[in-house]
DNA sequence: TGTACATCAGTGAACGCGCGTTCACTGATGTAC
DNA sequence: TGTACATCAGTGAACGCGCGTTCACTGATGTAC
């Protein structure tokens, strides 16, 4: 990032190392068995070190997992923006959505754990909605496809329509991690078609 | 139920009293402050007995976890069962989502309880989904829509089509819950609208 | 370049906690005669 | 109706466990002169 502006000794990159390796950690465990497999010890032991000497980087384990979090949001951020911005906006959208579930298919232990890490009052991600990266990127392309005359909100706004295209691929990409967990069905196609359906009505022709 | 069948003796009855009495408080716990409230010495001290005694009622937490599970889910079913069944179905269908919605808001962390002993690999539902009496329900009245030609899945059937409206109101349910939990809107008109909007792209007109 | 000292990174052992479950027990309830 | 016995419902204390965190410590790394 800024290693110009402030060049780090060698002891700040190697705790810059070590903070990354615990966080590492801290995902690897959640990936393997959920937010229930996460504790100090099991970090700890895992980068070869006495679970004390976490407390050198971090300062709780909520610390930890907030970071881990921002970091989660961050990778689902990069799935987003991988999406060919060469598209018309409407089919963005779609293709958005897409990346959205394809995230929550490939990490789904974190992905899960990023959603409930709010549900019950622990670790509140600091920033509100609105600054969350990967709904950022959603806000924008609904405003470029109404800018484009290729959807309209009507009564609505763009916050609002692009809350809903985010509960569509929320509600697939969770039934699929969770009731649907052992279902053997290829949804993907199927999502693709109820999303591009879903998009098609917010034409302005109607 | 079947009381005339086998008629049940006072000590059954207190027994079965008492066993609801446990489901009562474990689905309050949970109600209160999500699964991590949930303990076998909490429900023992909510209903005046020593943790030991439970077990004379289940056989481990998990049975129990299972059991007020089973119980919410069958309150979601009342939830759905309530819609007007005058209706015609597509609309009928707005409103199923809506009552889904609307229990999701009233019994939060018991529906995210719910959803949440599935995804990390306790404590599974016996059933499969198709089984499931809410969706029962959801799948019926999609039937009836197709049947009276108000909607159509065209290359997919009615199971696909009511998991895409399922998964609609489970996305807009959750983000509620868990996300959006501090937004400040009334997501109600918004929710609905956007249902319509979908269910009515599925016309056959199209 | 060498020495004295301060800071840092990391450890091992212990703390107190809440947990699910077990077990020997006891008094109450029901049953048989 | 009364008595002897079996079953049931429920308890209190303890088990072993894994947890987050603290703390006195030690050796390594860096700094100043």
């Amino acid at each position: 990032m800024n290693q110009a502006a402030t060049p780090l000794t060698p002891r700040e990159r190697r705790h810059q190392r070590t903070r990354q390796a615990i966080l590492d950690a801290a995902l690897e465990l959640i990936n393997q068995g959920g937010m229930k497999e996460l504790s100090m010890r099991k970090i700890a032991e895992r980068i070869d070190y006495s679970p004390a000497g976490l407390y050198e980087y971090f300062g709780s384990k909520e610390e930890i997992i907030a970071a881990a979090c921002a970091q989660a949001e961050q990778r689902l951020e990069a799935y987003m923006k991988a999406v060919d911005p060469s598209l018309p906006p409407a089919q963005r959208l779609v293709e958005l959505g897409m990346a959205y579930i394809r995230f929550a298919q490939n990490y789904s232990e974190q992905f899960i754990a990023l959603q409930f890490s709010q549900a019950s009052g622990q670790t509140e991600l600091p920033a509100p909605v609105e600054t969350h990266g990967s709904f950022k990127v959603l806000l924008e392309t609904v405003q470029e496809a109404m800018n484009a005359g290729e959807i309209s909100a009507e009564p609505y706004d763009v916050f609002t329509v692009a809350y809903t295209c985010w509960a569509f691929v929320h509600g697939m990409a969770l039934l699929r991690l969770t009731t649907l967990k052992d279902v053997e069905v290829d949804f993907e196609p199927v999502n693709r078609w109820a999303l591009e359906k879903y998009i098609e009505g917010l034409r302005t022709t109607s």
